[in-house]
DNA sequence: TGTACATCAGTGAACGCGCGTTCACTGATGTAC
DNA sequence: TGTACATCAGTGAACGCGCGTTCACTGATGTAC
């Protein structure tokens, strides 16, 4: 009841699984997590994770949730209040080194077909959404008079989460070189200044008094 | 050696084996595809299609590699030859339609980590990457003059590829509502619209001779 | 403070499963003479 | 045309594996008196 994080049985076992996960998903990625494989890790037998999870998906869940909380940490480490279009580029590099970096990871968030019941998971979502919207309203605080349509600050943060995603996937999948840091860093800015920077651009220009 | 269609032993084992892995790719989709599950989904026994396929890992490309094709196909049903940003946001549409329709294959296409070696993928990405550069080139015809930078084109259409391809991850994955056709649809056309149309606009604004 | 008891985290044997892959085989088809 | 032979697609038994999950258990910890 007291759950100190001392020295119980083993200590805190959920915790200890929930990183015996994450390592076995660094170190070889491949293949879906097992309950066995993350209680050998552990140092524990083959049934005592079933004291915290109630089966495997529970614990892929949790595994999962946790990683959307680094996904966060890390594009907050990389801007803190990204308001231009550079600042931007510069969390979505961000993301997309945070999916190569983990790709197990990544993956277990986003490929397997997970239960839409999953409270954990649902909230992370969420807030992953919120962020992205927060930030594009930030980015482009005029757009109630550049585009005359709330909608199209909608549109423009789905497009931005999915662009950035999108990128992720595709340098995970290989379907572009990712053989150094710089070259990934790049495209994506590259990309992302695609985007934004002519959004950023037609923007300014109205604000200016020109018609569209 | 005839290798006629007719009615050799099996008939053409092969073909067999694929459709019955894309029926059951279609049916539960979670889980991974196994050569046993196909050879009794295909009326043979457990070791057939070691006939036809030398492993498991030779199967699941040769399903995504007609995956790829398919998908190929859908994109130029829904426009032969997209000009104009709607085309584009047409193209898009089919896109995720596609993923929602075939959401196990889809997974199975970008979701394994698959091996890079496979000729068969590699030219199917390289399909793929052609043809949505194509596209963008004949989206945006003026952009030598427009932006003044080829660079900006392969921005461009990285930039939309990653775009379509994160709205049909999202979308798989439940970020977004899918329970009508309409609201997807509509969804991924204001994205696109909030992408490509600022960036026609623009282009058409600058060969106006209006400065950025 | 000391003893009896309740709790509950972790154990280990066991279940039944489906998997990928091997192997020697069998039997239908195609070919050479 | 008919026979002997080679090919090779599909068989079925068998291997060893790791998996998720169950169950009755044990033994350390915490609590009530």
């Amino acid at each position: 009841m007291t759950r100190a994080s001392g020295s119980y049985h083993h200590g805190d076992l959920r915790v200890a699984c929930l990183r015996a996960a994450r390592e076995l998903l660094e170190e070889d990625g491949g293949g879906g997590l097992s309950l066995r494989a993350v209680a050998r890790r552990a140092g524990v037998s083959a049934t005592a994770p079933y004291r915290h999870f109630p089966d495997r998906e529970a614990l892929v869940s949790a595994v999962a949730a946790q990683g959307y909380r680094e996904l966060a940490e890390s594009l907050a480490e990389a801007h803190p209040a990204p308001a231009t279009p550079e600042d931007l580029a510069g969390v979505a590099v961000a993301y997309v080194r945070f999916a190569l970096a983990h790709p197990a990871l990544f993956r277990a968030m986003f490929c397997e077909p997970c239960d839409p019941g999953n409270a954990e998971r649902a909230a992370a979502t969420a807030a992953v959404s919120a962020y992205v919207h927060a930030l594009v309203r930030r980015a482009f605080p005029g757009s109630g008079t550049c585009s005359g349509q709330e909608a199209d600050l909608e549109g423009l943060a789905t497009a931005v989460w999915a662009l950035v995603h999108g990128l992720a996937f595709l340098h995970l999948d290989a379907k572009f070189d990712t053989s150094t840091p710089e070259a990934v860093a790049d495209r994506v800015r590259a990309a992302v200044h695609a985007h934004l920077g002519v959004a950023a651009r037609r923007c300014r220009n109205t604000r200016n008094g020109e018609s569209r």
